[in-house]
DNA sequence: TCACCCATGTAAGGGGTTACATGATTGC
DNA sequence: GCAATCATGTAACCCCTTACATGGGTGA
């Protein structure tokens, strides 16, 4: 039975060091929020499913009076992360909801400068994106990059890039909007 | 109380005179699927609500001995739309979840060539899924545009446009991977 | 001492998917 | 006659989010 992905997520993150479901969460916030993100109440639940599972071994470690579990990859964890990567047939599931596209589909139901000021939203929204992402996600990832983990950056990368290019589309877009209007006008 | 998107997709159908659920699932099957998808089980029990709370009108409109449903906007549902449409300050709402990427973010722990097949599965997702939207969403969207409903054909063309883009930043990594390795080894 | 971070969890509910169930109509 | 499409719905389940609940450690 194949785990989740939400699953592998974990052990992708305990075979990079990570120990902790509270270490797990801030790391994923860290940098792969943007394409995956997660809460605690996914990660400790699944957590403790993959120890049934025999996926990981917890073992005790707290700090002064502080309880804390330390988790790694169990041989069958390690092979389960692996077998989810280099699987050539599995679906790469892309998932998107994005209820600004879905207004801008819409769009034509209310007037021009509602319009216009909808795309400069949109705009804005891709900006302030790839700034978060240079500046929340780009330091772990360039970190990781010094020991020889390049995947994270490149994934990083992908993310600025892509909010940069969209910021752009939609700039255009804007300007194509309120040129067409004024052609009209004028 | 706030409707959700899911229901301001359905009453902006309704409003581009799309009457009955199998219709709205059709459309948003060939229009606004790769951005927003809906199904059968929540388009029929969410015209139930929407109906309940005064939204929407329903006539019984059977083509022969095959019952169907005609739905229609009220005054209350167009508002409910326009407001959802105007808002300036509600959030844009973007979630993303792709597991190509999260796979692609560990993919240090695997080999180089298991890297560089995962990206190569991406740029053809990538190429795929712009070949979908030319074929399966274009047509209805020039359709509209025709009678001068624009933003179908616009959002249409952000999605190939990006996955274009996507395409040909994932065909240079590939490259930038394999020329690496052959830079090590020669 | 106070704020912020570390640390673990549960409860309730929302929103969505897949599969199932049924049957008429249309066009080849 | 058969396949594809039109047409409506339900049941079970999955996954995830938000909010709640609790408390120790660390540094200004």
């Amino acid at each position: 039975m194949r785990l989740k992905t939400s699953a592998c997520l974990i052990l992708g993150m305990l075979r990079g060091g990570i120990t902790s479901g509270y270490a797990i969460k801030r790391t994923v916030d860290r940098s792969t929020r943007f394409f995956w993100a997660s809460s605690f109440a996914q990660i400790y639940p699944e957590l403790k499913r993959l120890e049934e599972s025999g996926h990981v071994l917890r073992r005790e470690e707290p700090r002064g009076d502080r309880p804390r579990n330390a988790y790694e990859l169990t041989e069958k964890g390690r092979h389960a992360l692996d077998t989810w990567l280099r699987d050539e047939h599995q679906p790469l599931g892309l998932q998107i909801r994005d209820e600004g596209l879905l207004r801008l589909f819409f769009t034509d139901a209310v007037g021009h400068e509602d319009a216009v000021r909808l795309v400069g939203r949109l705009r804005e929204r891709s900006e302030e994106l790839e700034r978060e992402i240079r500046e929340e996600i780009f330091p772990l990832a360039e970190q990781a990059a010094q020991g020889g983990m390049i995947f994270p950056l490149i994934t990083a990368r992908l993310g600025a890039d892509f909010q940069a290019w969209s910021a752009q589309w939609f700039g255009a877009l804007e300007e194509e909007l309120v040129g067409g209007r004024e052609r009209r006008a004028g």
